[in-house]
DNA sequence: CCCGGAACTA
DNA sequence: TAGTTCCGGG
């Protein structure tokens, strides 16, 4: 459900319903802690701290308390609260900051932004840590969200939450966040700080932070000319019709998994709620689009991020990124970020610090598990000692038995080596043009027996740090899909096939692919709409979904679906219209 | 302290 | 859906 605006800016409920005054709906955490955040009255409570997003609860029993009255739950306490917290691991709105007591840390990256990218989060109260490390040198000069001069008192109506930017940007913002993800939900992260400081993916971002939203506001929906100070500033959209935007409607199709876990949305949102296909409607005009793609590009670049996001977006130019060492890097814009590139495929293959190099190459990504998998490893054990109702019995079965017993049956999800080496560590992923090829392969050859080189096939999926791609063994044998003519290969495509190189997940590609263009097919039928949503299915769910959003762009930039992708995109743009929400 | 499953609730 | 409650385990 989404919120109507009257400025045809769509805002999620999540987002919406954020207020924070007593009297007002159901307050979700993260929002509450957001807000005592931003008030200096309880910097004893809570306050930020270290890198951007990360805050320390001081007096855990006062902000039970606190959070504990807002919600009318006098009997609230750390525990619970903490509990409540935890549970936003597997959302990523949070992760926990390994070390530190009582901290944890906001994933901006995929959470706030990925909705408010035009918001100030730094400007007002005690919005965001300003001690956040420098930008690194090259990154900061290049692109940056325009700082937002204070908005104090927007009405909804006049603070448009700014959707159509928002998704746009935060689909992007989400893709140069790439790479730091972890959330650290396994506990296995180490990467908490690798990811702050290796990616540096939340630098740009320090503008732009949340502070407040909407009504209450934490955040401030981003309104104001630009900021001429700064360079590649983008400017704010305009928000109005434009069927013929040459972008899609909603930032899914390149959305990461992090967003794209809800089912229902196919973009992972703190709430389902912000399903940009669905509900989000917005659209922008082609010039600040690929003012925005063009800043994001940038700042993709410079951030040492992957520029897969726009790969989607095949009709655009993109601009160099300015690497000092390596001369201008390839142009994605004509050769199409449909094809292979040459350079790229051989990209591939290399060790991760090379990957990150060439993170430029629009055709590597990393597999990782989607989160949550975790439940199904439950699967075959349902039961759960039903003692007297519910109340403190003997809840638990013994877990001697119920560990060993159905662990050694199946091998449990909490694949953690698997999954970390695929998540945390880059594992690359061929190109384009290898999985053209190897779907084309796979037609003939139903079942690659090579796939999956280390241990065999993968356990369940499982957890997936990663906010960008989500590769997830197959659980179910390939459905049936009909080989359709659009998945036909282009042949004709320029591929390389880099030797031998990167077998793995092989029938998880091509499963993917074949997925997407299944899903391709059916919502250009007109089917487009929400999936149901739940974690269990997540996992599945994520994995088409992602692949298909997301994932896709690097898989079918194929000429023919391309074409179709286009299509469908106008359709999509034309659907959407400018309804307001919040 | 932290984690996360499970049942339950509004 | 977004926690809340309870709890075993690390």
């Amino acid at each position: 459900m989404k919120t109507q605006g009257d400025a045809g800016f769509t805002l999620p409920d999540w987002a919406c319903k954020t207020e924070s005054s007593p009297g007002s709906r159901q307050v979700q955490l993260w929002h509450f802690i957001l807000e005592l955040l931003r008030k200096e009255e309880y910097q004893d409570v809570i306050t930020w701290q270290g890198d951007y997003g990360e805050f320390v609860i001081k007096d855990p029993e006062e902000m039970a308390r606190l959070w504990g009255a807002r919600k009318c739950k006098p009997q609230m306490n750390y525990d619970k609260l903490s509990r409540a917290l935890r549970y936003y691991y597997n959302k990523r709105i949070l992760h926990k900051t390994k070390g530190k007591r009582f901290t944890y840390k906001f994933n901006f990256n995929k959470l706030v932004l990925v909705n408010y990218p035009f918001v100030d989060m730094g400007a007002a109260g005690r919005g965001i840590p300003q001690s956040a490390p420098p930008v690194p040198s090259g990154a900061g000069t290049h692109f940056r969200f325009p700082l937002v001069p204070p908005v104090e008192a927007l009405s909804p109506s006049e603070a448009p939450c700014s959707p159509s930017s928002a998704s746009t940007l935060g689909a992007l913002s989400r893709r140069m966040a790439r790479g730091s993800v972890s959330d650290c939900s396994d506990g296995t992260s180490v990467h908490s700080e690798l990811e702050e400081g290796g990616v540096g993916d939340e630098r740009g971002f320090r503008a732009v932070l949340p502070s407040r939203l909407p009504h209450d506001p934490f955040l401030r929906v981003y309104g104001p000319p630009p900021n001429p100070s700064l360079p590649r500033t983008i400017q704010p959209p305009r928000v109005h019709p434009e069927p013929l935007s040459p972008f899609p409607v909603s930032p899914h199709p390149g959305l990461s998994p992090a967003l794209s876990l809800t089912p229902s949305s196919h973009l992972y949102t703190p709430s389902p709620s912000l399903s940009p296909l669905m509900g989000s409607r917005f659209s922008f005009s082609p010039e600040d689009m690929q003012r925005y793609l063009q800043a994001h590009t940038q700042s993709v670049y410079n951030y040492h991020l992957s520029p897969r996001a726009f790969l989607h977006y095949s009709s655009l130019l993109i601009p160099q990124p300015q690497r000092r060492d390596k001369g201008p890097g390839p142009m994605l814009g004509d050769r199409g970020l449909t094809g292979p590139h040459p350079v790229l495929s051989q990209a591939h293959g290399r060790s991760t610090q090379a990957a990150e190099d060439s993170h430029l190459f629009p055709f590597e990504f990393k597999l990782q598990a989607p989160p949550l998998g975790r439940k199904q490893r439950e699967g075959h054990t349902p039961h759960r000692p039903a003692t007297n109702g519910m109340g403190p019995g003997p809840r638990p079965v013994p877990g001697s038995s119920n560990s060993a017993s159905s662990m050694d049956r199946l091998p449990k999800i909490k694949v953690e080596h698997i999954s970390d080496v695929e998540s945390e560590e880059e594992v690359e992923v061929t190109d384009i043009s290898e999985e053209e090829k190897e779907a084309e392969k796979e037609r003939d050859l139903p079942s690659s027996p090579d796939a999956q080189p280390s241990g065999g096939p993968t356990p369940q999926p499982y957890e997936d740090d990663s906010d960008e791609d989500v590769f997830k063994t197959p659980v179910t044998p390939p459905s049936p899909l009909p080989s359709h003519s659009s998945l036909r290969p282009l042949s004709s495509a320029p591929t390389e096939r880099p030797a031998g190189g990167s077998t793995k997940c092989i029938p998880l590609k091509l499963r993917f692919k074949r997925r997407w263009s299944e899903d391709q097919r059916l919502e250009a039928d007109g089917a487009g709409v929400g999936e149901a949503d739940d974690k269990k299915v997540r996992a599945e769910k994520g994995k088409g979904d992602w692949q298909r959003r997301g994932g896709c762009g690097l898989q079918s930039p194929a000429p023919p679906s391309q074409r179709r992708a286009s299509a469908e995109l106008q359709r999509a743009t034309a659907q959407l219209s400018l309804g307001g929400d919040c």
